[in-house]
DNA sequence: TATGACCCTATCCTTTCGGATAGGATAAGG
DNA sequence: CCTTATCCTATCCGAAAGGATAGGGTCATA
């Protein structure tokens, strides 16, 4: 079996090609941006897998994502990430990944993981799918409508609120009076305070 | 050799640990999160090294870094980080911290970079702590006067003036000032963005 | 000693926020 | 049909915030 791992930590790769060699009997090879996976997809043979980290240079988020499943017709594309959301886990497999790897995996599960991708299964850890919806404290975004939301994505922007009320096109009144409700469905005394829940909580 | 590992990265983590014993023939130990590495502190012998990730639960940063070095008297405790930003490296170094290990380490210098550190010299990479150094945007903390900086987490924590007034024991008209200065010194237009940005320099 | 950096206080004024309240329109569901 | 939820508009008012300006104090350094 042969693994492609493209990120851009030195550390988790040399030890992950490592242990995969010694545990798994796999074959590795590595990439450390988007660019190099890229010419390696393009030049080498194929691959069982391929496992692109979500943050590293080049890969744009999901963007890459895209891009590399689009090019390599067939191969298996995986997300692998330590600080990803649910949500972008969800994209990843609607966009059709083979599946999302959080780094808070233990190794032994990655090289099951690993395999059952490779037999064209879908994987995410399901620990991992279900722990953050059902967090009351973080079912923040379902405790607001989605004019609400609209309306906290440009407080996370730190934007007054005209400029809000501009990008909806709707008036600053309105703006306000979303705002204000806002306060109390997420518990901010303000703007500010607001904001930093949201992105606390991983919206936007 | 005796080496703490606590990342709440469990892949990282069992792979870093099979790399070390095989590799760098090190005795090692492991813990998920500051709660966990603190009790192992507490409870077990004495280690050569003890290795923080800044993101792990419990951490809070910087702070989790100082109180681990003020319990564990003389052992060397080290930070990990993939996120972390050079400023953020330099604070952990002058907080007294056996040194700083990006995750872009490759695993061969790490095994080095321990070594070094056990015998209590201070590690950083050098790249790493240059590089950086030179974009003039990231210098955000070095823009700012010791006061400005208070109010600046003032402003992360979601305060009003007055709030920030009472906790700096000086007037609000004093901070209002300084709210002012510092948004032009960091390009802010309003305490929102003024908290983002330095949340996203990696400050407090 | 002089200059400049930093910190503090203060006043004035305008804009923006934030809260309270009172409506109206629409769509879904009992 | 009535209720409820959601979204919209609107006005009033007080409290913050933000900008401009004018000081005074300390301390290090040239």
């Amino acid at each position: 079996m042969r693994v492609l791992i493209a990120d851009d930590h030195d550390l988790l790769r040399d030890t992950l090609v490592m242990f995969l060699e010694v545990e798994g009997k796999m074959e590795t090879a590595v990439a450390g941006t988007f660019q190099d996976a890229f010419t390696r997809i393009e030049n080498d043979e194929r691959f069982d897998l391929i496992l692109l980290d979500f943050n590293m240079p080049g890969m744009n988020g999901l963007e890459g994502l895209r891009k590399a499943i689009a090019m390599c017709g067939g191969q298996r594309v995986a997300l692998i990430s330590g600080e990803a959301t649910r949500q972008i886990a969800e994209n990843a497999l609607e966009a059709g990944a083979a599946g999302f790897v959080p780094k808070s995996l233990p190794a032994k599960s990655l090289v099951n993981a690993f395999k059952f991708m490779a037999m064209r299964e879908q994987y995410a850890p399901i620990d991992f799918m279900t722990a953050v919806e059902e967090v009351p404290g973080n079912a923040l975004a379902d405790k607001l409508t989605p004019r609400e939301l609209q309306v906290l994505r440009g407080l996370t922007e730190g934007k007054s609120n005209k400029e809000i009320a501009r990008d909806l096109d709707i008036t600053e009144p309105t703006i306000k009076l979303h705002v204000k409700t806002l306060y109390r469905e997420v518990s901010a005394a303000n703007r500010t305070q607001a904001a930093l829940i949201a992105l606390e909580a991983g919206l936007f």
